[in-house]
DNA sequence: TAGATTGTTAATCGATTAACAATC
DNA sequence: TAGATTGTTAATCGATTAACAATC
């Protein structure tokens, strides 16, 4: 990849899929893979494959196809940080406790510089290995550690205010758990991960596909 | 709207938002909202809020706007299955734990038909009301109860195994929360829910604009 | 009326897919 | 060589945004 780009969010995404694939299937003969094994296995196509791994820089062989060490690697280039993502959790109820769990698994990529709660029966407990401390503190934290990335996972009704001190404090970027959006300045990059929404879209989408086998769009329907 | 026709997958999803919003929001004088105002909740155009709109077949008024009580109501029939969509939960740990919470919350629109687990110790006890069952009745219950999603909340290893006995039990849509992609034939639509990828993705996304204020994108860069 | 908003079409933008010369 | 695959450009597709007549 040359200097000074970037790359697509849905690039992105895939190849944080194609590397977890690579690093988990057991290892092909000759640590190879081409580019139709991979969208065999994202239910995608060989073209677009090879499209988001133009990206990456790596080379692939007409014969061979692409070598699993290489492409994991120069993955990693394009997606960490070499000494992890400085990254902390707000709000420790279930879904917090599971993120914690999840970001222990992904430790040498993620570094977890602290978890708050506003519940004084949750903080200074150990969850995860992780203690639990008071928003209180939040604004210091995130400043004099030096905190990229937050995830709000507490109830709608704080979500809002717990961004705007974030965004206050510095953060960069925002992973939204909580079912309502929230807003923050253009340079703060905020993902929603509603997942409400989720499941009222697929209810929706199989009742969709139910009624009408063969359905047109509503906004480009030919006449 | 107009029968037989689909709604676009993100239109389904900024009405989920627009509900959400609509349903919690303190009332406008006169119940009434602009494009712009709901545009403005949730960072977007109000060209786009209207065009949403139109696809779920309410008439706004020149003056006044859309009435936020007709506005719910309509998107409800566009989303909502009136009898609440019939939804399973595979995987009672942590993560499970919180989606039983938030399904609770939202039981007017989704009834839980059951939650599995494998673990024995998990098998019969009591989560958010919900009583946990193995999942070798997973099959019997899809059938017999006429379920049409289902959550996978497992750990990555049993995630295929698992969307292959819904598959053929008859399962029509399935949010997989497992951190690695399952293959389903193209009946039932799966919806990604990979939070790895999702921290992953903001660790990059926020790193490129650091270090590049004015990023060129890497694919259609002009010479 | 003047001004703001809706409903809708046309233009733009970005992402996916098709196609194919170059390679082994 | 013949055949499959890569790297890349052009074509297609779908989603967003701009524009504006109709409305109140």
């Amino acid at each position: 990849m040359k200097g000074g780009m970037i790359i697509p969010e849905k690039t992105i995404e895939r190849l944080s899929v194609y590397r977890r694939l690579l690093e988990t299937q057991p290892v092909k003969r000759g640590g190879c893979v081409y580019s139709r094994q991979l969208a065999e296995m994202v239910s995608g196509t060989a073209a677009q494959v090879r499209r988001d791994l133009m990206a990456v820089g790596v080379e692939g062989h007409s014969k061979r196809g692409y070598c699993v060490a290489e492409l994991a690697e120069a993955i990693g280039g394009v997606l960490d940080t070499p000494e992890g993502a400085r990254i902390i959790l707000v709000g420790v109820g279930d879904l917090g406790r599971a993120l914690l769990g999840f970001i222990k698994a992904y430790h040498a990529r993620l570094r977890l510089v602290a978890a708050f709660d506003n519940d004084p029966l949750k903080i200074g407990r150990v969850v995860h290995g992780y203690r639990c401390q008071s928003v209180d503190d939040l604004a210091g934290v995130v400043r004099s550690g030096k905190v990229e990335i937050a995830i709000i996972a507490t109830p709608a009704a704080a979500a809002q205010a717990v961004c705007d001190h974030l965004v206050e404090s510095g953060i960069r970027g925002i992973i939204n758990f909580a079912p309502v959006p929230i807003q923050a300045p253009p340079h703060v990059w905020v993902e929603r991960a509603d997942i409400a929404t989720a499941l009222e879209k697929v209810a929706c989408l199989v009742r969709q596909r139910h009624e009408d086998p063969h359905p047109k769009n509503v906004l480009t329907e030919e006449q």
